[in-house]
DNA sequence: AGTGCGGCCTGTCCGC
DNA sequence: TGCGGACAGGCCGCAC
């Protein structure tokens, strides 16, 4: 569920009630994420002080003086602060409880996130070492992912959907972006010159940034840490359109499954 | 090495 | 109204 801007919207979120906090207590209700939630989890994090919230890709990292956490909130997990009587709902699978009496708690329906923990740095943990550049950084540009593709036969969605390439970019942004760069979808990533890496570069800043500034995009289930909607599908150009004019030149908007996800894009402005 | 696919899960929606 | 099946925002691990 979650892409980069939902994730940075939690992290915003979460961070002011986590940092420079104790965690009381970890309750574990039920610990079968993708992988198992360690059993030492509990017992390592107890009067653990949280330092810093960070984020990596679509990770995000709570670190404390006594290792980092590392979650990851798969396609349907939320993380809310909630308070000692907020009722538990179908799915709360894990609370952090807090020295503040505040309640982090992790809500995920389909079970496809994590939560992992390292004693080292977290960024060469397996799952994070990896990773490609933050797209919203100036290690990632054009240069980069035209020197990345060379040699490339993959539709260029697929390869900017690829964490190892650049992380963050999920299948809304990716449509989104490649329709603001005027690129198709199904282009072979090795066969797209230069000034279209650049424009396309561009194109992702620009479309992970207005989704941050609008507190991600929900479409089914994504809600903040206050359990609120984002609204960023009120800006959505090319995504869900399928059948209406493209916003860009009036031509009819395609829908077709690509790599096992829906895309869309237009025929006319998209090359 | 790069590529494509299976699989993990539940909830929702659509067509019958 | 009920039911089966398709589909959903991620991503690892595997076979080729």
């Amino acid at each position: 569920m979650p892409e980069l801007p939902e994730v940075e919207t939690t992290r915003r979120g979460i961070a002011p009630h986590l940092r420079e906090r104790t965690i009381a207590s970890v309750i574990v209700r039920n610990p079968r994420l993708r992988w198992p939630v360690p059993a030492e989890l509990p017992e390592q994090f107890t009067g653990a002080r949280i330092n810093q919230v960070d984020r990596r890709g679509k990770y995000l990292l709570l670190r404390t003086d006594r290792g980092t956490l590392i979650l990851h909130l798969g396609m349907s997990g939320s993380l809310r602060v909630a308070l000692p009587q907020t009722l538990i709902r179908k799915h709360d699978h894990v609370d952090l409880v807090l020295d503040s009496q505040r309640i982090l708690r992790l809500h995920d329906p389909r079970r496809f996130g994590c939560l992992l923990w390292t004693a080292d740095d977290p960024l060469h943990h397996p799952l994070l070492a990896g990773l490609g550049p933050e797209p919203l950084t100036e290690q990632f540009h054009g240069q980069y992912l035209h020197d990345q593709s060379r040699g490339r036969q993959a539709p260029v969605k697929n390869f900017i959907m690829d964490s190892h390439v650049v992380v963050g970019v999920g299948n809304i942004y990716a449509n989104e972006a490649l329709h603001l760069a005027g690129i198709h979808p199904l282009r072979a990533a090795g066969r797209i010159a230069l000034p279209r890496y650049h424009r396309l570069a561009e194109a992702i800043r620009t479309v992970l940034s207005e989704a941050i500034l609008a507190g991600g995009t929900t479409l089914r289930d994504f809600t903040d840490s206050e359990g609120k909607p984002g609204y960023f599908r009120h800006h959505l150009r090319i995504y869900g359109r399928e059948q209406l004019a493209c916003l860009r030149c009036g031509g009819l908007i395609h829908h077709q499954v690509i790599g096992q996800r829906a895309s869309y894009f237009c025929r006319v402005c998209q090359r």
